[in-house]
DNA sequence: CCTGGCACTCGGTAGACTTGAGTGCCAGGA
DNA sequence: TCCTGGCACTCAAGTCTACCGAGTGCCAGG
């Protein structure tokens, strides 16, 4: 029907998507913009009114039904005004949006809580959790560093009971990890002390995934404590990664979505930390701050925006702060925050266990 | 209008609301059953047809007037039927419901899950918030021993850098903690190791609650660590109540409500476990295995029932399992599955730290 | 190539009507 | 005395209609 020139960007500059000439853009960006304050379909005259559009409505709606056409907006039915697709938000992300700021109110929140902030990694990490879902009233997750890198700074085998041990491990980053060890048989204090001491004297300053030979003592007794903690330090390496999630304002997901199924979906994942760090670690690892929709290749959260930012410092990898909202979320907001916390915890993080008490 | 006749039930034992006569009692529960089943207000044709209500519906009708009068039933609006009041809900618990059996296939999940699982208390805790979660598609909460009672079986400070130590603490039943320790001058490793020994001599047999007086060394380096190491220990005791909650299948109490908003009061009072464990706690003490609605006097929480059991051994007080959900909840099978799973982690608990791996 | 105008679509709202579940009350009967 | 069937009444929810208005697509004129 309508001749190839229509589906031509005014200002193509390479493939066909990349670029929408500057009104397409700002009628792209009047709607994102209203779209996300009002969650309403936008219609012509909403977006003629805008300042950035000096056209009126009825050019607004012949570009309207192009950017339709090229994926950028669609129509919940006929008579209704546009909103955005996961591509239409995509392009409003990297060519329409500024790297976003807080408010004055929130960067002094930000810098309260960073003042006041005490206690262990953990404590800061969970409270961070809650900093960044109030500052965006989305849910937040928080991703603390990984152990991999860190050393063993004391290993130590305390009993419990005649036949129950416990392993205790402190690694150079602060982390104390335990694990209880049935004995088949008792065990004296002594020999466990020995054992502990010889074992301690093998793996103090290795990593815990670095493999290391099981050694001999002369007794049979203490080898066997021995080899029972080893198979413990095993156990120990692939359990430590969980530990260091943390998600905040979960009920916060209640306010973004209306739709009860949604919420409940959405919760059911953020009990599952593990999915939940992969999907940060995915995002990030393909080098996006924000994954829209099912941009994450992750079906159950196909209506949701994953926002990342790395903990960081000097290219260190500490671990990753994210906020999850509905696809309609305020992403300058959310980036902003989001990098404004990941950075200010890398400093924490790396600037001392408890910088003041 | 009514002589007052009308108003005295008909086998009143002692006060006025203690008892109804069978057949309003019949009704009552006829009424909570079906309601429970369709969370739609029940008809007194409905009840007729019960089996155990062997009246025509107008009788019904006159006796539900009764009910309501006196505060078990409500009418939602004329010509609807009735639904339960909070007391209603309380009548059918105290004297309509038995125990509550699960069903065999919950049976053999349970023992599946007590037979499987191992790992650590937190870990089993964890686990077992969400099978309790799984059984009754309610929230679960799951709350550990205190570690009141708990001795200290070993003390140790650990150098992390020149101005952190890290103190690390086990108790004999299985928990360690941990405190970060800033020290304002540099100390040796040393000089930490002769502090963590002097503690220890001190520490090792007492409880974190026992008040104890700080030992004095000959030397100023080590006072200095000592005193640094006592205000940490101070702080460990009441920091460590909160470790020990967990909640289960937060999820699933969006299934459970459907007003969004509930939904999202409900998550919030979960996130908040210090309120949830004090929550528990309340109904425990105050002798009651279920509390309806406003029945533990947290407004928050008024469109909720809370299902509790204790979990305890020989009397001993090992934390509490809990269930939230709607008031309109199966309260039978709640309790039983409450019940049972409360029962089986005390033996477990009690009965070693790991009784398979 | 933009714009105002125009006919058209269609979701949402409001009102009238119907339906049906449920009630309260009452008179008759065991 | 108490239960029951009958009856008139109430009211939420569903259906149908009409209508409004926001919004669209298209077109001719500037």
């Amino acid at each position: 029907m309508t001749p190839p020139p229509d589906s031509v960007p005014l200002t193509d500059v390479d493939g066909d998507e990349r670029a929408l000439n500057a009104r397409r853009a700002a009628i792209l960006e009047a709607v994102v913009t209203e779209y996300i304050g009002t969650a309403e379909p936008v219609g012509s005259s909403h977006v003629a009114s805008f300042p950035g559009v000096q056209v009126s409505s009825a050019t607004v709606r012949s570009e309207m039904v192009a950017l339709e056409r090229e994926g950028y907006l669609v129509q919940p039915h006929t008579s209704a005004g546009r909103i955005p697709t996961d591509k239409g938000y995509r392009f409003f992300v990297d060519h329409l949006t500024g790297p976003g700021v807080l408010g004055p109110s929130q960067r002094k929140q930000v810098s309260q809580f960073f003042e006041q902030v005490h206690g262990e990694m953990e404590t800061v990490l969970e409270r961070a959790s809650g900093l960044l879902s109030e500052l965006t009233s989305y849910a937040a997750v928080v991703v603390g560093p990984s152990h991999e890198t860190a050393s063993i700074r004391s290993f130590q085998l305390v009993g419990l009971s005649p036949v129950h041990a416990l392993l205790v491990v402190v690694l150079s980053d602060g982390a104390v990890e335990k694990r209880t060890i049935d004995l088949t048989t008792e065990a004296s204090d002594d020999a466990l002390a020995r054992a502990g001491t010889l074992l301690a004297s093998h793996l103090v300053g290795r990593t815990l995934t670095q493999p290391w030979a099981v050694p001999k003592s002369g007794s049979a007794e203490i080898d066997h404590l021995v080899t029972a903690a080893h198979r413990a330090v095993d156990s120990l390496e692939g359990s430590m990664e969980a530990d260091q999630v943390f998600v905040g304002g979960p009920a916060r997901l209640a306010e973004s979505f209306d739709a009860v199924e949604t919420v409940r979906s959405v919760l059911a994942i953020l009990e599952q930390q593990l999915v939940v760090v992969s999907l940060l670690r995915d995002v990030l690892d393909r080098g996006l701050s924000v994954a829209i929709g099912t941009e994450h290749g992750f079906e159950p959260l196909s209506s949701c925006a994953v926002v990342v930012a790395p903990v960081s410092i000097d290219g260190q990898d500490l671990g990753a702060v994210g906020l999850l909202g509905p696809t309609r979320m305020d992403y300058a907001r959310a980036m902003a925050a989001a990098h404004v916390v990941g950075e200010r915890l890398g400093q924490r993080i790396s600037g001392g266990h408890d910088g003041r008490h």
